[in-house]
DNA sequence: GATTAAGCGAGACGGTACGTCACGTCTTCCG
DNA sequence: CGGAAGACGTGACGTACCGTCTCGCTTAATC
């Protein structure tokens, strides 16, 4: 698709929540808003990043292109918008006390969902992100903050706890836990089945848990 | 960029060229071939794939359109021949015999590319080859191939001599050991340093060396 | 521009501000309503016709494009009545008694006044209110119709003291004397000079004054 | 529509009918600029030059808007060169010799042909080509200059043989005669009958014939 | 003084055309 | 007969005005 370099209005900055009293001109339409979201995720599910088209997110949601640029700074950011959390809600961080068990299931339940319709897609746009600062600032804030934040606390408490060694840097444990699944969608292997998730959650948590020495 | 869907005649296979008995008619031009792939180079440098367009490097090279259809897919296809083996000959597998530092060696060398302009030009590769059966079968032949083969070798080595646990899956192995150098670079995450890359290898061989117990 | 299509509540007649009992309700402002005519002769004499635009008008006036479209039908009638009397008050019909010196100096004055950075707008006017019903009634309403009254009377003056045929058909008269001087502007040809206007005020009469048999 | 600023190849250049030996690429689609000019021309005749847009051109003509462009400047362009010889060929300049009742005759033709939905759009082209250098050149070059050189000729002759006065300035006595039709079009006055032109010959030819004394 | 109408600025909206760009195909001529 | 030159249809891009539509504020005339 190509991404955009222009910087509106910084489509999803709190300054439109925090709106004290209703400003002076015709408010913003939810309701385009909301259908140019609805439509942009059908399309995004139908035909991936590649072939997501604004003319065409135009056409279906029936909300001008106009109004769209107005809000997102091109096809990149509506779609990134439209999947919102659809990691984030697709794949809870679960806290249960048990850091090993909540990171083996954790690793199970991403693996998973990269390998369904959806997770590929989100897959294109991390590639599309790519090398553009804009891109990729937008992506690790709407997709993997929150999620690598959780998980974050997640493995300090299994520091905490005994259960993780406590030498651990927590963010490259991050990557070396959740790494290889990612690694393997771009490098067009399978991606990883239940068993292969398991095996890769066993082998990698090797590295993390304290020597039994 | 956007990938092409037609496969014209095994784009860039030697053997159009090597034919035995010259066919009639005027020759492939190998010059026109290098010139294409000489300019494509210089273009993926200059601005990355996105900004990569055919007409540019037709533009460019003096190479027509025609021409470089006929020989590529599209502009993917020529991008991955341009950089043909970049990544292999500028990350080579080195087997000293001793895995262990054979491996943190390779980690180095490989996030050290990865954080140089080349290394996130391939990073768009990679994503734009994503989920298109084509593009990702390209790359996975033309990059990652070899260097995968030659990397396995080397684990069994290991396994064979007690340097690495004997139950290892290989395939999984290097999927954890150089999976999160990828993954940083898709998340937007800056990319390891030389120490980083060394805090990692540390960490992930710990995942396959043999219990100390 | 382009013509509108709408007919709203007849713009800008006074008629609807002098009803006897003011109405309720804010009285409408005369502030805008001459704001928006100060803007738009300004922006006119800056750009002529094209590049006129309704947007712009509301910007520079601060009058709202909704207060614009309430009392006027578009573009085309917020420039007619900016222009105002422009050609009115900059030519004026001067009717001493003397028929034929009074038209000579009316066409070179004339002349002088297409022939000017305003001129060339009014001719831009007069071209896009061409086929357009209403436009073309605006603009004769506007721009010529007391000119016209003016000088018929002045014709028929003449006519009545010996200076000018008898058997002339007055309208066709005007046409002859002043339809040159539109016509050199639409062709592009250079507008007349002093000495030009001299020339056909010259050959002119000599189709409106009786025969010297 | 709006006139373009930009200035490509010169549209209708001597250049692509001198070409001595054919070039070497794919050769210009004449076919192609049929389409567009017959397209055009009917899109005129439909709608006048307001609604006349290149898209809808490209729509109706399968013409693709950027053939369009590369051939042509703009929609203005597209329709001065879609009626072509439309006035020269509606009213040739006939020469019989007769140079006062030559005149005649084409002012009598002449105010027809503007009368007709033809002579209408033709106004509104020399009104939208008003005060834009380009424009005005083109309209000059394609519809006027032809017909001017012929009519001028025609009064040099008349000069000639005494039918016409000696002193006479040739361009102006031209704005003379036909200007009148192309005032009241502009005007919105119902455009000269036959009577009606016949009348206005009559009077503007005393305005070029040698004084009875 | 409270109520009731307008008029108005602000500005978002659906629409439609603009002119540009890259794609991948094609036609023609030159070596 | 391979290749360059380059025109072509396609279709998306992002922008600009159009004329309409809420909003909430302001300003009288009426109650």
């Amino acid at each position: 698709m190509g991404l955009m370099t222009r910087t509106p209005q910084a489509p999803g900055s709190p300054a439109d929540v925090a709106a004290p009293g209703r400003r002076r001109g015709r408010p913003v339409s939810l309701e385009s808003r909301h259908a140019v979201l609805t439509t942009a995720a059908g399309l995004l599910d139908e035909r991936g990043f590649n072939g997501f088209t604004i003319d065409e997110v135009a056409r279906r949601s029936g909300v001008s292109k106009a109004t769209i640029y107005k809000h997102w700074a091109g096809g990149f950011d509506v779609a990134v918008d439209a999947y919102g959390d659809s990691v984030t809600s697709a794949v809870p961080v679960i806290a249960t006390g048990d850091a090993v068990s909540d990171l083996t299931s954790q690793i199970r339940r991403l693996a998973e969902f990269y390998a369904s319709p959806r997770g590929r897609v989100i897959a294109q746009l991390l590639a599309a992100g790519t090398g553009q600062e804009r891109g990729a600032a937008l992506l690790r804030e709407k997709f993997f903050a929150k999620r690598r934040a959780d998980t974050a606390a997640l493995i300090e408490q299994g520091k905490a706890n005994g259960q993780l060694r406590a030498d651990l840097d927590t963010d490259l444990a991050i990557d070396l836990l959740f790494g290889p699944i990612v690694f393997r969608l771009f490098n067009g292997i399978e991606p990883l089945d239940t068993d292969g998730a398991a095996a890769l959650a066993r082998m990698a948590l090797r590295a993390i848990v304290p020597s039994p020495g």
